[in-house]
DNA sequence: GCCAACGTTGGC
DNA sequence: GCCAACGTTGGC
């Protein structure tokens, strides 16, 4: 099993929405990033666990864990040419663009923060935590994973 | 294949 | 809103 950490923005997609969904389960579509694409399409697996980060917002924090549900599959988005995320390299018979299914896991008692992150000694290899890093799917060691849970539990501040 | 210009990301 | 860092594009 891999451990992974997902980037969104919670205007537009939260750990809260996910948890309200049918099945507390959505598609991950919309990745437009050849790293990422071959993180979910070659590595990502049914029952890989995820840390749902929100970023670009007031205090960007992990908000809690999810769950792959099901592996890569080509991300139609990408063939609606009046859609935001469209792709012309991309097609039915060709995809270009994947995507997988999350599962809601898990909310964290309180979010950890992006400050408390860089605080703690076990995280300091986090990709995330590295300058100018932007992929928004990355791996993380269990180790890491393990950290991040133990501190959301915990109830109250840092 | 190089690299300048441009668009995007995302913390602050 | 600012801006540093990065990925992508496209001319050459």
């Amino acid at each position: 099993m891999r451990f992974w950490l997902m980037k969104t923005e919670p205007g537009e997609f939260s750990l809260a929405h996910l948890k309200a969904l049918p099945g507390q389960t959505s598609g991950w579509d919309g990745v437009r990033n050849y790293q990422a694409r071959n993180f979910m399409r070659d590595d990502m697996r049914v029952g890989d666990r995820v840390l749902f980060y929100h970023s670009s917002t007031k205090s960007p924090a992990v908000a809690g864990t999810a769950r792959i549900v099901r592996a890569a599959y080509p991300d139609a988005g990408a063939w609606d040419p009046h859609g935001p995320r469209y792709d012309p390299r991309s097609t039915p018979q060709r995809p270009v663009w994947v995507m997988v299914d999350v599962q809601f896991e898990a909310e964290f008692a309180a979010p950890v923060t992006l400050a408390e992150l860089r605080g703690d000694p076990r995280l300091r290899d986090m990709p995330l935590l590295r300058r100018g890093m932007r992929l928004s799917i990355q791996p993380v060691t269990p180790e890491e994973f393990a950290a991040v849970v133990e501190r959301g539990r915990r109830k109250g501040p840092p």
